[in-house]
DNA sequence: CTGAAAGCGCTAACAA
DNA sequence: TTGTTAGCGCTTTCAG
């Protein structure tokens, strides 16, 4: 009873024809090669009886076609990834390719081993968080033409297809929106990295306060610093800015970090400190208070990225490289009312 | 300054030895085929020099391993999942191995479509918690004897390899928990699906109760409800309910159905309830209260199935099917704390 | 110790 | 309209 593996040789020998007629049918190019009706019948009934499945492997070797794409962030375990994950694969499946996720961690070496990794497996397309330093490994995909998006972030200066958001629009309008309720003191709390998001997130703030001649309160946290590190650098922040009343964190895991630190040394500022986060977490909203968020329109996102890539997966040539910015909602919840 | 692809010919040719010599050296199998020192060196040097790595593809191909596993869960999106997704991903590719992740949605006709697409594709293995109704496609799996193992949940009559925790110890450790901290009804909200691990999660809850002769309290929600459904069931539960001081959510996104019910509807329970939750999350750390859980053991689960996967994966034959079980943790914090 | 050659399953140019 | 055949790049048996 053991399941066999039919070949297609094993379909023509069966059936009196030669490989290349079913090999032509199966690929839908029955018509195009004028094959008789009959024959094609007789092959597509057979093909099914049999349950035949072309060996993908094979097909793969021989058309360099892997039907593979991969999609690349940081960590597939934070949230925000994670949701663009799920939505990546279900598109993609759909539309009969496989996704191969990985994290890079932000780290350019990590990056360039899974690139060079994928390589080999003719991986047929990229999706792309970039860590910083790997523009030169992005620029080499680029010239050998491999169908590339970056998302999230770019590199100002390389041609290459993007997705990202207008985060200094977003986090101008959620510093404005917290400034309409009445918050003077507004602190940004940011990473020290210079990623285009972080770069424009921070700039989006400054814009915001500088037109209302408000002080620009701001905190970079190092990128490397571990979770303890980066409270401990919070909380003295806290303590030496008695005066601010509302914090923007610029991405979810600071804000975690942050509330963490509110909760354990000042729980009374919990509810009087004007909150907005970058970043949504389903959490947020059953929060006390529920937390303020920007939240990035993840199907729109997934959306832009695979009809983009499905569409350079189709003609390699002649591309022109399209550049794709879309706009955050901010959600208003109980943190970044006026208290 | 395009690169091109080498193949194994090329460097036989460039180098005036055959193509069998440089797959042995390649392969490692220089010394076992004995293969002169000198020629080995100047190939492997060459290699290294022209930067050649194999064709996966091809070699897949001839060899019928593709290096690839699967991971097949309810949800990449969801927290559980997406973590031990990731920790999957670094033992994975450590070992050389590349991970397809895919979500199921716990139906069994989006199982059955994925295993089938992966079989054509010569995946090497499947780590799968499988949805209820696919007991037949994983008999078929084990009967072409191809590397399998279930986890969260198995099938009771169906000798697989499979890790789970002990649910029922779990839940009947942090109901005494409850117990303890003077809560005398206490409620358990699960589903009604009867998946083995949320049937001993039950179980669990059961026997705690039992032996201290409390009430069972226990709310089933169907499966299939969505999210404001399962809230409005929720809320009339609360409701007519009155007695109840503590509420044991069996799964994570009961537990955000029910807090939001509970902030939106009733705040002032929010305090005042005992809470426990199947399956922790980093945000119910920093949560007003914060929120204990029955914490699952991430790494330990994911270097349990990833080293049983890698022997399965060497010897193909003589398997003993293992079965583990693993115990969770309580995190105890605010929530379930007396009132 | 090394090489020739078959063949994994499929596609597609070329023949018939 | 259909068949023959040459590979894709690699592994491995068998023969030197």
């Amino acid at each position: 009873m053991k399941k066999q593996r039919h070949s297609i040789k094993d379909i023509a020998s069966a059936l009196n024809v030669s490989v290349t007629t079913v090999s032509f049918i199966i690929n839908g190019k029955a018509k195009e090669k004028r094959i008789s009706e009959k024959v094609t019948k007789k092959v597509l009934a057979y093909i099914d009886e049999i349950n035949y499945k072309p060996n993908q492997l094979a097909q793969s070797l021989r058309t360099g076609q892997s039907k593979i794409i991969v999609f690349m962030v940081e960590d597939i375990s934070n949230y925000f990834f994670a949701r663009l994950a799920r939505i990546i694969e279900d598109i993609a499946y759909e539309k009969g390719y496989k996704v191969l996720f990985c994290s890079n961690d932000n780290e350019d070496k990590k990056s360039e081993e899974l690139i060079a990794l994928f390589k080999d497996r003719q991986v047929d397309g990229y999706i792309i968080i970039p860590s910083s330093g790997i523009k030169g490994t992005i620029k080499n995909l680029l010239d050998e033409n491999i169908p590339l998006i970056l998302f999230d972030r770019y590199f100002e200066d390389l041609p290459t297809n993007y997705v990202v958001i207008d985060n200094e629009e977003a986090t101008l309008n959620a510093t404005n929106h917290l400034i309409e309720n009445k918050f003077k003191n507004i602190a940004f709390v940011t990473t020290d990295v210079e990623q285009t998001q972080m770069l424009s997130r921070l700039s989006g703030y400054k814009k915001a306060v500088g037109q209302k001649q408000l002080h620009e309160i701001v905190l970079k946290i190092p990128y490397n610093a571990k979770p303890v590190n980066r409270k401990a650098i919070i909380k003295d922040f806290i303590i030496n800015n008695p005066e601010v009343d509302a914090v923007f964190f610029a991405t979810n895991y600071l804000t975690q970090d942050g509330i963490s630190v509110i909760k354990e040394g000042f729980p009374s500022l919990l509810s009087k400190l004007g909150i907005i986060t970058f970043d949504d977490n389903t959490l947020y909203e059953i929060f006390t208070p529920s937390i303020s968020a920007v939240a990035q329109p993840l199907e729109e996102i997934c959306g832009t990225l695979m009809s983009m890539m499905l569409k350079l997966l189709k003609k390699k040539e002649d591309q022109k490289v399209e550049k794709v910015v879309l706009n955050a909602k901010l959600l208003v919840r109980e943190s970044s009312l006026p208290k």
